[in-house]
DNA sequence: GGCGGTATTGAAAAAGTGTCAATAAGGTGG
DNA sequence: CCACCTTATTGACACTTTTTCAATACCGCC
C-alpha cells in the first residue's frame, strides 16, 4: 500500500512540491478546513516534515500565499513599450488570462488574504499595491494618471473593482466576452480618473 | 480574582452580549486566531455556555457576521424620495458614515466574508447584492442604470470599489475630505455605466 | 561499498474544540 | 420572607488537530 521507502528530495524540491500542493488545496478549502494530516498524506510525507520546512501551519499558509502572489506579479507585468493605455490594456489582458488559467492559485491568494492574519493580509495588500502602482509608474511619456491623493485612492478602488469583476465574470460570464470585459476594465480607469478632476482634487 | 458568583441573564441578553463581543473581537482577529477560551474569558463565562447558545464555533462566527450584515443593511437604507442620483448620494453618505462609526462591525463582516466558509460568504454576497441592487431597484422615475449583463457586472465592481475605497480612505485620508470621497463614489457610478455604453453592450 | 550529513519519520505532548450530567441563580407562589 | 422549581450556567471529560523532537534511514561521496 503505502510506499515504505521514504524518498529524499533536496530542500528546494520538497519546498516547491509542498507549496504547489498547498496552492492547489487552499484554493477550495480554507486554512482550517485543511488539516496537516490531509496535506501530508496528499504529499506522501509525514506531518513532521511540514513542520520542519515551515515551522507551523500559519507560516505554511503565508508561504503559499506569497508564492501565489509572486506568480501573479511576474506573469502580469505590463510590456515596456507602447502607448500608456495600450500598456494598461496588455496588462489587464494578461491579468484576466492569468486568473482564468490559474484560477486555483488566484483563489488561494484572494481567499487567504481576507480571512487570514495580519501578515497574510499584508502580502495581499502589497501585491495589490504593486499592481496598482504600475499605473503611475509605467508612463514615461503620456500621462494617463496624475499622481494626487484622490487618484491614488481611485486607482486603488479600480484595482478592487478589477479583481471583483474578473472573478464574478468567470463565475457567470452572462454573454459578456473576454474582450468586452477587458475593454470595460481598461476604459474604466480613465473614466474614474476623470471623476476626480470634475470633482475634488484634494 | 475570578468572580465566583455566576450571573444569570436572559437568553436574549446573553446572546446579544456574546454577539457584540464577537463582532468586536473578530474585527481584528481571524476566526482561528480567536479561541473559545479567550472569548469565554473575555465574556466572563464558561466555554460551555457558548456552545449552549451557538452549537459550535463556526455557527457563532456565522451569527456574528449575520449581525454585522443586518446592522449595515438597516442603517444604510436609501431614502424613498428624491432624484435617483440624490438617493444614491444619500445612501453612499450613510454608508461612509456607517463604516466610519462602526469600523469594527464592518471589519468583522468583510474579513469574515472572504476567509469564511460557504455559508458565511453567502451572507456577505447577499448583503453586497442587496446594496448593489438598490441601484437598479430604486429608480421608479429616472433611469440611471439600464439593466444589462454588462451594467450588472459594472455595478458589482462599483460596489467592490466602494468598499475598498472607504476602508482605505479611513486608513489614510491623505487630505481627501469625507465629502470628496462621497462625491467620487457617487459620480463613479454613472461614469462606469457610461463605459459599458461606449464599449460593449453584450 | 561503507560512511556521514541531513532529510525524514513516528510517537508523544500540547492546545483547542465539543459534550453533558451536575450545579446554582433568581423569579414565584405560598 | 423563604423554600421551590425552572433553566441558565458550569466544569470536568472525551476527542481532534497541531506541534515537538529524538531516532531513523536515504543518498551522495570518498
Amino acid at each position: 500500500m503505502t510506499a515504505t521507502t521514504r524518498t529524499r528530495l533536496t530542500p528546494e524540491q520538497r519546498r516547491a512540491q509542498l507549496l504547489d500542493l498547498g496552492v492547489q488545496l487552499l484554493a477550495t478549502r480554507s486554512l482550517d478546513e485543511l488539516s496537516i494530516d490531509l496535506l501530508a498524506e496528499e504529499a506522501g510525507i509525514s506531518r513532521g516534515l511540514l513542520y520542519h520546512y515551515f515551522g507551523n501551519k500559519h507560516a505554511f499558509h503565508e508561504a503559499v500565499v506569497q508564492r501565489a502572489a509572486d506568480d501573479l506579479i511576474a506573469q502580469t507585468a505590463p510590456p515596456v513599450d507602447g502607448a500608456p493605455l495600450e500598456r494598461v490594456h496588455a496588462s489587464i489582458t494578461a491579468y484576466v488570462d492569468y486568473v482564468v488559467a490559474n484560477h486555483e492559485g488566484y483563489l488561494s491568494l484572494v481567499k487567504g488574504a481576507a480571512g487570514g492574519s495580519e501578515s497574510i493580509r499584508a502580502i495581499y495588500e502589497r501585491t495589490r499595491s504593486d499592481m496598482g502602482d504600475r499605473v503611475f509608474r509605467e508612463h514615461p511619456e503620456g500621462d494617463i494618471v496624475p499622481d494626487t491623493p484622490a487618484t491614488r485612492l481611485v486607482v486603488r478602488g479600480w484595482t478592487a473593482m478589477t479583481e471583483e469583476l474578473v472573478l464574478s465574470w468567470i463565475a457567470e460570464p452572462n454573454g459578456v466576452s473576454r474582450d468586452d470585459l477587458v475593454a470595460i476594465l481598461v476604459e474604466s480607469l480613465p473614466a474614474l480618473v476623470g471623476v476626480t478632476q470634475v470633482a475634488p482634487e484634494a
